[in-house]
DNA sequence: TGAATGGTTCGAAAATAGTCGAACCGTATT
DNA sequence: AATACGGTTCGACTATTTTCGAACCATTCA
């Protein structure tokens, strides 16, 4: 009953590239679960209004966590995801809040944050 | 003799979108094209001393050009680029110079710059 | 006008990425 | 133990990207 995989493998900090960043979020699915990420902290896959199939939206986070973007780890019986904003900021400084405003300004500007 | 074509289709300011450019960037050749052009305005095609096909080039330098991340214009017999800065700039602040930072620290960290 | 230069465009082949159903795996609940 | 739940993994397929040689097109220079 210990948990047997409790995380899956994402790159270390410093092997976090720019290359694969930009790339990960040059997707608007993943550009859109990461604005979500960006506002709420921690969320769990199912938790976003996206129509697609699990193992497509599966394979987004894949890409994310991969990239170094998000973090993702066992909590209860869901996946939990979170931005790794400190790693990001610390590697790239900047760039992940420059790309969050400008997409959100640009993508979805009729969305009433509160 | 009058120029048939001096300019090779681009977006307009207006058209040009975030996951575009983030793609276009995410690549290592196109991003080191984009960095000699922050340094240095204007730049010819040939003068990298990226060592591929000249075709091969030429089509990172469309998808640069599609993104709407550079501008190309006949100059003589040789076509000039530079970065399209003001756009991305107006439409996407902060985000290019925050990827140019990283990407000068992260992937060529021993350049002397001066 | 002819040839050289600088770069584009055209295929076509190879590599990479995205989509999706089906099977599977831990966890929690019964 | 059996079932449900949340999500991953495994193919297989399709679509997009990358790479590169060969042909082409303006421009300039001889």
């Amino acid at each position: 009953m210990t948990g047997k995989q409790n995380e899956q493998e994402q790159p270390l900090r410093e092997e976090i590239q720019l290359g694969k960043v930009l790339h990960a979020l040059s997707d608007p699915v993943r550009m859109e679960i990461v604005l979500k990420l960006a506002g709420a902290k921690e969320v769990a896959c199912g938790c976003f209004g996206l129509s697609m199939p699990k193992s497509s939206l599966s394979h987004h986070f894949k890409v994310l966590r991969n990239a170094g973007v998000v973090a993702t780890k066992r909590e209860g019986k869901e996946w939990v995801n979170s931005l790794r904003r400190d790693d990001l900021d610390t590697l790239f400084p900047g760039v992940l809040d420059a790309v969050i405003a400008a997409a959100r300004a640009g993508q979805a500007p009729a969305a009433p944050l509160r």
